[in-house]
DNA sequence: CGCATTTGACCCGCGC
DNA sequence: GCGCGGGTCAAATGCG
């Protein structure tokens, strides 16, 4: 990001500072926890990632190898047993990790290498308690045949044909990456529309919605917008089980670095004016409140009673079918968990900008894992993946 | 004009 | 071969 951007990037803070609205700085905040917070960066092989363009100094590895962390507060206030968290730059013992009941259907092999999608990668965490996606009902459509390489898809940019195009994604043992998050609650105002997905500072565009059978929620499909060319996609519904529980699959990668940050606040900008515009068309104005949750994911929780630090914050982090409550903060277990503190200090700078006398909880309750579909597989056969 | 979402149509793979 | 279901396209529409 150069001077540019980044005055950009402050200037669109303090707007939303100014306007009370959290949202921005908070989703912000969490991807570059993410970002920095991967104690190794692994890059595939295939693709490459180039380093986001973040001012931060090159990746600090923090050794952490285990972290207990208190009862706190979950995303909806239950509190949560105390949780033991080891994390480790060893691959992901993905077989032996593994649990679960019935989380992903049809998804196989994972190459160790495989990152991308902005999303924390290197977090290998195992820990207690809590079924996946609240229960775990995340079936991913299937499989497809075929037995190209899994990076192939997301280094192809495509000038295909649309069927092509469309032929090669259907059939592609892709690798999928499957997040899930907890869900802001659904508002009525917003109908059954589509969902409330938290920005992951991609720029995504919607580009369908279906309506899953067995399932009473749609899948909203999204494309990166950043980027023509770029294959990355991703898939949005509510976990079927719990509804509180949004399930994001992410296919193919990006093909190029992360979005200026102005990009991401351009779409925000057009969905955060919007939002205090006094009349609209009812339909866009649902739409625009639409977009604006989206960033306004359940990932704030205003929170009072587990912060003692200004800014902590919460990863719920799934992996081996086990959930990690991480809780992150600028100081002690920022480090711990690998947060540089250049990029804690800035997140933190931006939340003390907005709420200064307003400690904000993010709760980034995430839990992660992927998967690619192999055909023929009958039973669960998750891998799981360090992000 | 550019970019966003919505939504019906269309295409394709798969199972029967 | 046919129907179903999932995934994508593209036209329509709206906003700044």
């Amino acid at each position: 990001m150069d001077m540019m951007e980044e005055e950009a990037a402050n200037a669109a803070t303090a707007q939303a500072a100014a306007a009370g609205d959290l949202a921005d700085v908070v989703a912000r905040a969490n991807a570059r926890a993410f970002l920095v917070s991967t104690p190794h960066h692994h890059p595939s092989p295939l693709h490459p990632l180039p380093p986001p363009p973040m001012p931060q100094a090159p990746h600090q590895y923090y050794p952490a190898p285990q972290i207990t962390i208190p009862y706190h507060h979950h995303h909806h206030g239950e509190l949560r047993r105390p949780t033991t968290i080891a994390y480790t730059d060893a691959p992901v013992p993905f077989e032996t990790a593994g649990p679960p009941s019935t989380v992903v259907d049809s998804y196989h092999h994972l190459t160790p290498g495989d990152a991308g999608y902005g999303m924390p990668r290197p977090l290998a965490l195992q820990i207690s308690q809590h079924a996946l996606c609240g229960g775990g009902d995340v079936v991913m459509g299937g499989g497809g045949a075929g037995a190209a390489d899994d990076g192939e898809e997301a280094i192809r940019i495509s000038p295909l044909t649309p069927s092509a195009h469309h032929q090669m994604m259907k059939r592609k043992n892709e690798v999928k990456k499957v997040v899930c998050i907890p869900a802001p609650p659904a508002t009525s105002s917003r109908g059954g529309g589509g969902e409330v997905i938290p920005s992951d500072l991609w720029a995504w565009r919607k580009y369908g919605q279906k309506p899953i059978k067995g399932s009473p929620y749609p899948r909203g499909y999204y494309r990166c917008s950043s980027s023509k060319g770029c294959m990355a996609r991703k898939q949005v519904e509510r976990s079927r089980s719990d509804p509180n529980m949004l399930v994001i699959t992410y296919a193919a990668e990006h093909n190029h670095p992360w979005p200026m940050q102005r990009n991401v606040l351009a779409g925000y900008a057009r969905s955060h004016h919007s939002t205090h515009a006094t009349a609209s068309s009812s339909r866009h104005k649902q739409q625009q409140q639409q977009q604006t949750n989206q960033l306004q994911p359940a990932l704030i929780t205003s929170s009072s009673s587990s912060s003692s630090s200004p800014f902590n914050l919460y990863a719920d982090v799934v992996l081996g079918g086990q959930q990690a409550n991480m809780m992150m903060t600028t100081e002690g277990a920022g480090a711990g968990l690998g947060i540089q503190p250049s990029a804690a200090d800035e997140v933190f700078a931006e939340l003390e900008e907005l709420e200064p006398d307003n400690p904000t909880m993010i709760n980034a309750n995430m839990q992660v894992y992927s998967t690619t579909s192999r055909p023929g597989v009958s039973s669960y056969d998750h891998q799981w993946h360090k992000f």
